[in-house]
DNA sequence: TCGCGGATAGACT
DNA sequence: GTCTATCCGCGAG
């Protein structure tokens, strides 16, 4: 399957758990980092309040959510950088948001891009794990991914041992259908989700 | 373990 | 000016 097929042909919340157990890796000119994805969070479109793209929104700073699927949507906010990528065909501004990798390759690397906050903390939420990466700006916003320093392995997968579906994180909107909604995919058990309580964590960080 | 404030990109009132 | 798909360091319980 190509990111085309990957990222065109089902619906969005299913790409997003679809996602999970795959490799996200970053080519960087001091070597390639990245891991295994353990957090997704699907936003679907002009309908869906806690999206950018709520009512048809679009500006600059939300263009990627339009493009076709398998863009590159880097979304900025305050000092930080959300990791995203069009799901849909063009015009339909759909997308999936990473949040959170099991770190696996280009650890170091990560670490001093983290400015040595490591463990749990290297990459569990979507700003820390663009950090971690050195993303210091929306460069790669609007690039296909295939043409891109960002990978992801659709060859291969991990598969996780039970996928929860739960409400999405950060989401304050008025509407509480919305906000409720279960359109976030984690890896159940795997100590870099990014809310994940301490008794919660399994020694098999949840793979099968 | 929790709640708070500060940092401050970018759109909207 | 106000709000947010965040993170971090701090102080209190």
């Amino acid at each position: 399957m190509d990111y085309k097929d990957f990222f065109q042909k089902r619906t969005t919340a299913t790409i997003a758990r679809d996602l999970l157990g795959h490799a996200l890796t970053f080519q960087t000119p001091a070597g390639k980092v990245g891991g295994l994805i353990v957090e997704t969070e699907a936003y679907v479109g002009v309908r869906d309040r806690a999206a950018h793209s709520y009512g048809g929104r679009r500006s600059p700073a939300n263009e990627g959510l339009y493009r076709a699927g398998g863009t590159l949507y880097i979304y900025a906010q305050r000092q930080y950088f959300f990791f995203d990528v069009a799901t849909q065909a063009a015009g339909t501004p759909e997308g999936v948001l990473v949040r959170a990798i099991e770190p696996i390759w280009g650890q170091e690397l990560m670490l001093a891009n983290r400015h040595g906050k490591g463990g749990r903390l290297l990459t569990n939420g979507p700003a820390k794990m663009m950090q971690a990466f050195g993303i210091t700006s929306r460069k790669w916003d609007l690039h296909l991914l295939a043409d891109s320093p960002f990978e992801i392995d659709l060859q291969h997968k991990r598969a996780p041992k039970q996928i929860l579906a739960l409400p999405r994180i950060g989401v304050v909107q008025a509407d509480p259908i919305w906000a409720n909604k279960p359109l976030r995919f984690v890896v159940a058990g795997n100590p870099y989700v990014s809310d994940i309580k301490q008794r919660q964590i399994e020694k098999d960080h949840g793979w099968a």
